[in-house]
DNA sequence: GCACTCGACAACGGTATCGTAATCTAGTTA
DNA sequence: TAACTAGATTACGATACCGTTGTCGAGTGC
């Protein structure tokens, strides 16, 4: 495990990657990603966002290396570059589950 | 593993909470909990921020279910609610370091 | 009671970010 | 070459969020 210290630079870099995953439409773009490849088209039919939204929230996550792009004459082809995302997905949902649990024994009291 | 079907409104909590953690002041709060309870002053002193400032951060994390409150007199005691933020925060560092590696090879074609 | 401290809250200005509309470039096809 | 399409880019208005200032309520000690 690469125990990079956390230091105020890391901590901003690390904040920048959360940020990207911080919009709903940048979720549902990934999770329309999951299993292929994906033209732009394909992402603005599948999600219902404008074409430049879209545009620009690809142009984000590829900054931020959460998705690969590739060229192929007029298309652009964008792909999930890693998995990862998934997990911490899974994460944040364990914890909305235990969260809503806890809030109904709340109530329950 | 909970696996929550990712309907949109799902999807805008999840990224909700992942807004939470986008915010370096807030990841540095957060850190700042890792070992032990902290006051509201405590975490003022040891993180250089405005009181309210530190106050409306834990506010909202609190909301989000990420840190637990304990009144006791005077003081308000925060403490972490489960230690999971760390492994959102590892798998984040974890990318960002293949990013950066993955940065370096380009750089050297 | 009075002064003091801790922490929450409201208001405000500045900045960032979202979504949309319009435009532009590049590649394709007739 | 002209028309068309995919997608990137720019400009703009609306909204959200950050950090600060000032204030208020609650609890403590003289």
């Amino acid at each position: 495990m690469a125990k990079t210290k956390l230091t105020p630079d890391v901590l901003a870099l690390v904040a920048q990657r959360f940020r990207a995953l911080a919009e709903p439409a940048r979720l549902q773009i990934l999770q329309s990603m999951r299993r292929h490849e994906m033209t732009v088209t394909d992402l603005v039919g599948q999600t219902g966002l404008g074409q430049a939204n879209v545009s620009k929230h690809l142009q984000l996550l590829h900054a931020q290396g959460f998705v690969t792009r590739r060229k192929d004459g007029l298309f652009t082809y964008y792909a999930l570059a890693d998995q990862s995302v998934f997990a911490l997905c899974d994460i944040m949902c364990s914890q909305l589950d235990s969260n809503a649990r806890a809030r109904r024994r709340v109530l329950a009291s």
